[in-house]
DNA sequence: ATTTTTGCAAATCATTTGCATATAT
DNA sequence: ATATATGCAAATGATTTGCAAAAAT
C-alpha cells in the first residue's frame, strides 16, 4: 500500500476528520495526478487501478479535501468543474488548455487591482477567482 | 408584447440568427433581469408570468446569447453556473453575494497582472477570467 | 462504546438530444 | 420555398441522498 501523503494526514488530524482508508486511497490518487482533473477522472483512475472506492466516497473526499485548502475547485472555460492540487495558501492557477497541467501562480499585484474594482464599484468584495488558461511551456 | 431590446435584434441580425418569438421573449426577460442570474431563475420567470417557452429553447438561446457575447456564464462560489448580462467587450463582474446584483468593472490594471503571470509561469496565455464577490453598497 | 464514514442504489438536478412540426427569412 | 428554430419528452451526466453496515477513534 503505498504511502499517504503527509499534508493530507495532518490536514484531516487538525480539523478532527478520521484518517480513513477510502481517503487514503483518494490521497494517493491525487498524488499521482499533475494539473487539473475532474471528479469523473479521479473514478476513472480508480477503476483503472481498480482501487476499490465508492462513487459518492470521492465525491465526498473531494469536496472535504477542498474545503480543507488542499483542493481547489476551479471551472473550465468549457464550464466543466475541475480540480487542482494547492500546495500555498493563497494564489491563482494557470491551467493547460492542451495537457490539463497547472501550476500556481503568485498574487502579483493582483490584491491592488482588486481594491481598485473594490473602490471604483462601491462594492466590498470578500472572495475572488482568478482562472488562467493557455499552453504549457511544453504544449506551445 | 413587450419591446424586444435593441441591441439583441442587432446582434442577431449581424450574425444571420433568425429573431425568433422565443428569443424575443428570453430577450424580454433578460431585460427584467438585474444581476447575476441561473438557467432555472430565468424558467422560473418565465412560469411564473405565464410566457410559454420550451425548456430546451431557453438553454439554447442562453448559450446562443452567450456566444454573441450578450451574455457572460459565470461560475458562483458555490459551483453553480450563473449568467450575467453584458454591455462591454472585455470586463469582468463583480456579483453581490447577498442580492446577486452585478457590475461590470474595467480591466483595471489586470492585463499586466496577466502578463506577468504569463512571464513567470512560462504559459501562452489565452483567456483567463476574473470573478469577483462581495456585497453590493446596498447589502453591506 | 460511540461517532463518523462508507458503499450501494435510488433520487435529484441541470443540461442536452432526437425528431416531427412550425416559423422566419 | 427552404433553412432554421421550436417544443416535447426522453436521454444523459454529474452529483447527492438515505440508510444500514463497517471502521476509526
Amino acid at each position: 500500500m503505498p504511502p499517504t501523503p503527509a499534508p493530507i494526514v495532518t490536514a484531516l488530524e487538525n480539523r478532527g476528520h478520521r484518517l480513513t482508508r477510502p481517503r487514503r486511497r483518494v490521497a494517493e490518487l491525487l498524488a499521482d495526478r499533475s494539473g487539473a482533473f475532474s471528479a469523473a477522472d479521479l473514478l476513472g483512475d480508480a477503476d483503472r487501478r481498480h482501487v476499490p472506492i465508492g462513487r459518492a466516497t470521492v465525491f465526498r473526499a473531494l469536496e472535504l479535501f477542498t474545503d480543507l485548502g488542499l483542493l481547489e475547485r476551479i471551472d473550465l472555460p468549457s464550464g466543466d468543474h475541475a480540480y487542482v492540487v494547492c500546495d500555498a495558501a493563497h494564489h491563482h492557477h494557470v491551467v493547460c488548455r492542451n495537457c490539463a497541467r497547472s501550476v500556481e501562480v503568485a498574487d502579483s499585484g493582483l490584491q491592488s487591482v482588486v481594491s481598485e474594482i473594490g473602490r471604483r464599484s462601491g462594492f466590498q468584495i470578500d472572495t475572488h477567482r482568478l482562472e488562467l488558461f493557455g499552453l504549457c511551456p511544453d504544449c506551445r
